[in-house]
DNA sequence: TACCTATACTGCACATTGCAGCAAGTGACC
DNA sequence: GGTCACTTGCTGCAATGTGCAGTATAGGTA
């Protein structure tokens, strides 16, 4: 009876607003919230396995063909499980940021490498960025795709994204603006 | 011969100012760096044991009475080896944000839930603001503490943090306005 | 009929986490 | 001078997670 991962509770919670197969959900959770919950595919197939062990959900096998798949479907003490979660606080936002590294260690390399590296990081937030205002854009227009129960969250959390990776992008032109008169990685900031 | 990982080169990166003993180096990196590659304690002693497998580091016991420790200290191929590193792409930007996960399930749960995790989610913002703006007067006020020759490149990196908790901060409290006239969580949003 | 892509997963080696454990030095207070 | 808490300085290990390779069917196109 090991302890639920905060991965558990999000396959819950996609079960919580209608069956799904393990396929599909796998798919869902890997194209549309890697971005706030990076996980490894494979564990989007272990997760409702373990929650099908504990109770939470049931599995039923379907065929197509010669071809099975495993549908889930979220049971009375799954609800209450995820009710429960969501009543607790969450963990503290965190960010793994190599290009931040790289920057940290940047007296040891060249002043290309230093602005190479700030022009990878504007480029990806401009294009993420993008990927989200477009998604935006799509909720606003439409009834909000696969899960028009969510909409109103949806564009809560899509303001969000966009806001990141704007705030992302512009401190990486901030930042290439400042690096400019530097001739060197060890160069101190000239003073005003 | 395994692929060296992000926290080695981190590790590397140390290394590359000064020589540093095992237990204060992952005091530094566990201190100073979990808001921007955060990793277990356990690895940033397993890291620098593996470089030094690899010869990129070397390694020699000091004694302090009769407590031995392990001081580290980078080899010319180690240089080498971080040069090169610094030179390649950085890979892209990645968040754990569970208090968006929860945002999204909130359908699922109480309108209660959801005030509560935007408040933590804006509390927890403020006080790492406040952190890092605590760590950008520092370094304003003085020659930049441990180390005065990456001053330049801790003015570009606080600059970041404060950013990214203010964004978050304010869109905490943006979400808590808009969420303020919702009765329930499956209430649509007011049109204007 | 052949080929490509999408569906629908599982197995396994390896990496990483997180906690417990152990031992010695350091300072503060009584 | 004793003891108590805290810091230094790590290691072992079970459990968890990652990532890649592998297997097989279905559906569409040329």
């Amino acid at each position: 009876m090991s302890q639920l991962t905060t991965t558990s509770y999000l396959i819950l919670g996609m079960l919580s607003s209608r069956d799904w197969p393990a396929y599909e959900l796998a798919e869902q959770v890997d194209k549309g919230l890697t971005e706030v919950w990076p996980r490894a595919r494979r564990q989007l197939y272990n997760a409702p396995k373990q929650l099908a062990e504990q109770g939470l959900v049931s599995a039923t096998k379907e065929a197509t063909g010669r071809r099975k798949r495993t549908v889930y479907s979220i049971t009375p003490a799954g609800r209450k499980a995820l009710r429960e979660w969501l009543a607790t606080d969450p963990k503290r936002v965190s960010l793994e940021f190599e290009g931040m590294i790289h920057l940290l260690l940047a007296d040891q390399g060249t002043i290309e490498d230093l602005r190479s590296t700030l022009e990878s990081v504007r480029e990806e937030a401009l294009l993420s960025r993008a990927v989200f205002e477009g998604h935006m854009e799509y909720i606003r227009d439409t009834d909000g795709g696969t899960f028009p129960e969510k909409r109103h969250l949806f564009v809560l959390s899509s303001a969000f994204m966009i806001g990141h990776f704007a705030h992302l992008a512009d401190w990486a032109t901030w930042a290439l603006g400042e690096i400019e008169s530097w001739t060197d990685t060890q160069a101190p900031r000239p003073e005003a």
